[in-house]
DNA sequence: GCAAAAGTGTTCTTCGTACACCCATGA
DNA sequence: TCATGGGTGTACGAAGAACACTTTTGC
């Protein structure tokens, strides 16, 4: 805390009362088709600096809370999302060495082939969710804190479809609940109960098959038809420079049928009753 | 924003970029036998003088925001609770005319007869959500979020006995989960699944008989029953100045069998497995 | 004594869960 | 061709939902 008399009298901006700084952190969870992963930045200054972080920053005046993670987001990582989940404020008194800083703490879902680095940070990296360096300030509590409430989340919000890509098969959908749940699923119980939710939508095989060989672009009729479903609400793009991974072992995989999710058959279920996913 | 100029001339809390100045509001709920209630504050000064708003306050620099939040709601209302849930930042840029201020919401939850008047507001009272008045700054929007949050968090937390004495019959719990819930449950079912979770306690007729001659006095072996029971964790005397609610018509009653929450248990049943209330 | 609320059991339906075999594909 | 993962149906048990009458008490 002594550091603070030195900013206080270069300071230009004053009060009556002591001010907190405000930051905003966000949580970002990817999915490599076998594990949950979350994204981490190499802190380049101090305090912690050379410690894994979460993208974030110091809110700016003129903003919400959100508008500044999404804005640091962007320029730590070069992810652009929409969709942000508050899901806590960090208070504890000494939990920033250089002055009192609160944060507020977000979570967020990539898909995760569309990330790349950014300029704030030194670097940027995936990070296995079992498998996470120690972090900077409080993180590491509130990286639990966000766990628990995506856990909690996903039993009653169609979140996890924002962690695949706009086609995945029934395996790859149960592999992600299991990992962010950390339990087992018989597998057909479990495409019983995902396929009579009624928010699932079969991808026409035929249509599937044809388009499928171009593998990894973007094609126009498929990207058409998404678009239509979906309106403009999903990041489609995959961006320049995806962050490598540690690469794990893929193993083989038969085909497989295709599904999406259908938000508007999700959003009338929703309104109709109190309408839950409940895994 | 005109007013921020004069704070600043006189401010002796200076910092290099601009802060946000830090405020915790406190949504109390409190049910009344047949509504669900929340308790409000008249403010005593501008901005929005003489409008109704939440117990809450500035966040001091050396305290966490629960803290803060404690704080203000004794000094404001006279409730000393321990515990409080967090929901929400506020962050919209305009929410304050005075400055840029964020503000940390939490719910609590108060047994009504235990409140009593502070020295900080004008008024404190008490008003069915139903019936609330229009409020300052965002607190409409703050206890439209804060009604969510409970409605969500009392299928799988027992907040619900927080809002009860520590005896209550089923007929209360149910009218206070119906009206929480906005739906109403079929008396029987609600008796079945709510002895079977193992959480509720049948007290003893002949003893509770015996006791409750008493009535509202704290009797020594009672008092002494429940202190093993739950620990030092609960709020139990009553304050000496209870707040004056809009008096509505008892309808008139049997008395009924009374039960009481065994926290012991529930933790345990918790442990053992992830369980659910389930409303 | 009468009106209003408390207390109680059974049936039916729905949902969750356990479980095994054949098929398609990629190596 | 073989190993791996994809796809499918059925039977049992548990839990939820619908439903009516008797008892107690306060007025």
């Amino acid at each position: 805390m002594r550091q603070i008399y030195t900013i206080m009298k270069e300071g230009k901006y004053c009060y009556q009362y002591p001010h907190p700084a405000v930051t905003t952190d966000c949580v970002v969870f990817g999915f490599d088709g076998k594990r949950l992963n979350i994204l981490l930045i190499e802190r380049g200054a101090e305090p912690f600096k050379g410690c894994w972080a979460f993208p974030g920053g110091f809110m700016r005046i003129d903003e919400t809370a959100e508008q500044g993670a999404l804005r640091e987001l962007s320029e730590e990582t070069g992810l652009k999302l929409e969709y942000l989940k508050q899901f806590g404020t960090f208070t504890a008194v000494n939990r920033d060495p250089r002055e009192r800083v609160i944060t507020i703490a977000f979570y967020a879902m990539a898909k995760k082939s569309f990330v790349q680095g950014g300029d704030d940070a030194a670097k940027a990296q995936w990070f296995p969710i079992e498998d996470v360096p120690p972090l900077a300030f409080d993180h590491d509590y509130i990286l639990r804190k966000a766990t628990e409430q995506l856990k909690r989340d996903i039993h009653f919000e169609p979140i996890g479809f924002d962690l695949l890509d706009e086609q995945f098969t029934m395996p790859e959908l149960q592999r992600l609940y299991e990992s962010i749940l950390g339990v087992h699923f018989d597998r057909r119980n479990f495409y019983k109960k995902m396929l009579q939710t009624g928010i699932l939508e079969e991808i026409d095989d035929d249509f599937e098959e044809s388009e499928s060989q171009f593998f990894g672009a973007h094609h126009e009729m498929k990207s058409m038809s998404i678009d239509a479903l979906f309106g403009e609400s999903r990041q489609e793009m995959p961006l320049p420079h995806p962050i490598a991974a540690p690469s794990i072992e893929e193993p083989r995989r038969r085909k497989g049928t295709k599904f999406s999710f259908n938000k508007e058959r999700y959003d009338r279920l929703k309104e109709d009753k109190n309408f839950r996913l409940e895994f």
